[in-house]
DNA sequence: ATAACATATGAACAAGTGATCATATGTTTT
DNA sequence: AAAACATATGATCACTTGTTCATATGTTAT
């Protein structure tokens, strides 16, 4: 989190790998991506999420926040609630690609 | 970070969740997703990842010893050098599909 | 053995960040 | 208009964590 060196010549970070750490740092957090992963299979309110969860409303919403800008998440509004869900495939395909590894090293073997 | 809450009955997060959110938390630093990258295609030793990415090799040391052991990488000895490598192709295909993602969000079209 | 090279590890600190509380904004009722 | 409901936002704090410096461990060459 400080500073890095950045020594010598190498490569500086290019913008696109940094707004690709940006993702996965969302995802990284326990309470994110369990709201990601509620959110995966439909349109979800922010108290169904909250509840469903166990979590407060406002924790809720200020990651709903976050996720939305990163566009993992859309927002829908209707009436006084909104609804969330995922904003596209790729977060689905990311999410089972990991679920594959995870699940793949338990005991070195495969 | 600190402490949730975890309201009333609510899903526990699960330690698979948790392992998940583990593993997304590593690739989601740009140092340590740079790592991943750099050593995607074909084993590279430290003090190559360090030189190519400008960072010192004590950093790339602590950043490499959490991703072997999320198994994200695997290392293996040759002489006084160790290479590291992607551990299988999950970590491709997940990358591969975020940069989907991320390539895909920048002008709300599609 | 000793020196030189390559990687790993431990302590310590600045900066970042998730969680909470209080409150504001927005929407539908009555 | 006001009250009730649903979501969003701002400030604050405890805790985490990326980075650095110094040093230890491991490996090959002299």
């Amino acid at each position: 989190m400080a500073h890095a060196k950045q020594r010598a010549p190498g490569i500086p970070e290019s913008e696109k790998t940094a707004e690709l750490a940006e993702v996965f740092r969302l995802m990284g957090d326990p309470s994110r991506l369990r709201i990601v992963l509620t959110c995966l299979h439909g349109p979800v309110s922010v108290n169904d999420v909250a509840d469903s969860l166990g979590l407060s409303q406002s924790l809720v919403s200020h990651h709903l926040r976050l996720l939305r800008a990163a566009r993992l998440l859309k927002a829908e509004r209707r009436g006084k609630q909104v609804f969330y869900c995922a904003a596209d495939d790729h977060v689905r395909d990311v999410l089972a690609d990991m679920v594959e590894h995870v699940s793949e090293t338990v005991g070195e073997g495969v």
